[in-house]
DNA sequence: TGTACATCAGTGAACGCGCGTTCACTGATGTAC
DNA sequence: TGTACATCAGTGAACGCGCGTTCACTGATGTAC
C-alpha cells in the first residue's frame, strides 16, 4: 500500500527486502501445503536452503514472521476485494455488492490457510498485535460499509427506520467512524450482513457444510448474499439485474 | 447417549470407565485453559498425577483423546440443543427454534475451545474420522431440520415454491434423509439459516466483530435470526410473539 | 583505479525444552479353587 | 475362609525427534579514501 517511509534506494537494502518476502512467500506456500499448525522457522530455513538462525536477520522471532503474515493476509483480500469492486460498473443494481462478496469467498478459497489465519479462531499461543493489524484488517470492511453507503444513497437499498436498543447504539456509532454519515438502523444491518457473508464463507471454508453440498457452495453462497440483501429493502427488479461474477 | 453394548458390570470395567471420562475432563479443562494447540498427553498426565504412559492403558494414542473430545463436544452441543427445545412450547410462533438457537450459541460462548475444535477450521495434523463423529455431529442438524419440518407442518414458516437449480437439487436431497418429506425450497432455505446461525455464533466467539459490540452480540444474534426467519416467511405477528430466552 | 575497512549474510554447533511412544518392571486388585 | 494365580494400573527410564533461540565465526559485498 503505502510506500515504505525510508525509500531503500541501496543494492543491498533492496536485495534484503527481497529476500524478506521470500521468507514470507515460502512461509505462504508451506502453510497451504501442510497447515498452519506446522508453519516454523527450521522448515522455513530448510525450503530456502538456509541455516534457521539465519532467518533472525529478517525477523527477530517466529512470531513476528506470524504478526507479517497475518497483516500480509488482510491486505491481500483487502485488495481482492478492492479490485473487484473497482472493476464493478456504478449502476444502480447491486452488482458491485455482489462482486465485493464473491471476491471475498474466491480468495478465501484460494488461500484457506490463510483465511484460517485471519478469520478463523485465534491461533494458539499466539495473539496478533491489534495495533499492526488492525489497519489492514479494516480495508475489506470499509470497503463493504463503503459500498453500502453508496447503495444507501442511491437509493438501491432502503432501511426502515426502526427503533435500535439503546444498548446498540455506542456500539454501532463506533463502525462508521471510517465511513462517516449512516443512520443506526443501516449499521445494524451492515453487522448482520456481516455475520450472514461471515458465515456463508467460514462454512464453506471450514467444511462445516453437507459434504454433497460443498461442490455447489458457489450457488448456494449467492443464493444466500442475494437474500441477505432482499433483507435490506433492496428492490426484486434491481436484484434481478445484478450480475454475480462466474463462480 | 446409547449405552455401551456390553453392560459395566465389574468394579474394574466401572473404575476403567471412571478414568476415561477423568482423562477427557482433564483435557477440556486444559483446552479451556491454554487453547487447543497445547493438547498434549504429558499435560493431561501430569494434572492427573499419573505418568504419561500410564495414559495408554485408556487411550491407544494422542488422537484418540482428540476423536473422543469431539464426539464428546457434538454431544454435548446436540444435548444443550436437544433439551433447550424440549423446554420450549410446541406452540405457533418460533420460540422453539430461536430457543435452539440461542442454546447453540449459548453453549459455543461456555465452551469456545470446544466450539473451535468441532466447528472450526480442521486441526492441523489431525483429521477427525467421519465415521466416529459423523453421527453425533448431525444431533445439532437434525434438532434443527425437525423444527423447520414442525413449523411447516404448522404453517408458520411459509417458504414459496421457487424454482431449485437442478445442481444443487441432488445435495439437498441428502440433507432430509433423517428428517424426510421437505420440499426442496425448503431445504435450501435450510442452507441458508444454516449458514446464518454459523455466521453469527462463529463471527462471535472467534472474535470477527468490532469489539465494542461484542459486549451486545447477544441482541445482535437475535435480531438476526429473527431477521432469517422472517426470510422465511414467518409472519411478523408470530416472531413478534416468539419469546426469546435471555442472553 | 586500487586498496583498506566496515557492514552485512549466512554457517554450524550448541542450549534447553517438550513432545508421543515403547518397554520391561513392580504392586495392587480381583478371581478361582 | 484362605491361598495361588492371572489381570490390570501405573512407574520410570529411554528412544528419537523437532522446535526456537543464542553465539562466535567466516566470507562476501559494498564503501571511503
Amino acid at each position: 500500500m503505502l510506500p515504505t517511509v525510508s525509500s531503500p534506494s541501496t543494492r543491498r537494502e533492496r536485495q534484503h527486502l527481497a529476500t524478506v518476502e521470500e521468507v514470507k512467500a515460502v512461509a505462504r506456500d508451506l502453510m497451504a501445503r501442510d497447515g498452519t499448525g506446522s508453519l516454523n522457522l527450521r522448515a522455513i530455513a530448510r525450503e530456502m536452503g538456509m541455516t534457521a538462525s539465519a532467518l533472525y536477520r529478517y525477523f527477530p522471532s517466529r512470531d513476528a514472521i506470524l504478526t507479517a503474515l497475518v497483516v500480509d493476509a488482510y491486505d491481500a483480500v483487502g485488495s481482492a476485494v478492492e479490485e473487484a469492486v473497482a472493476r464493478a460498473p456504478v449502476d444502480t443494481t447491486c452488482t458491485a455488492i455482489l462482486a465485493a462478496a464473491h471476491a471475498f469467498r474466491r480468495w478465501a478459497l484460494d488461500h484457506p490457510q490463510e483465511y484460517g489465519l485471519t478469520y478463523g479462531p485465534p491461533v494458539p499461543g499466539y495473539e496478533a498485535p491489534e495495533q499492526e493489524t488492525a489497519a489492514a484488517k479494516m480495508r475489506t470492511n470499509i470497503v463493504l460499509l463503503t459500498l453500502l453507503k453508496r447503495a444507501l444513497d442511491q437509493g438501491i437499498v432502503r432501511i426502515p427506520e426502526v427503533d435500535i436498543p439503546a444498548r446498540l447504539r455506542p456500539g454501532l456509532r463506533t463502525l462508521d467512524e471510517r465511513v462517516p454519515g449512516m443512520p443506526l438502523p443501516a449499521l445494524a444491518a451492515a453487522m448482520q450482513f456481516w455475520m450472514v457473508l461471515y458465515g456463508a464463507i467460514a462454512a464453506e471454508v471450514f467444511g462445516h457444510m453437507p459434504r454433497p453440498l460443498l461442490a455447489q457452495a458457489g450457488i448456494l453462497f449467492d443464493r444466500t448474499i442475494r437474500t441477505a440483501l432482499s433483507v435490506m429493502g433492496v428492490a426484486p427488479e434491481a436484484l434481478t439485474a445484478a450480475i454475480s461474477p462466474k463462480f
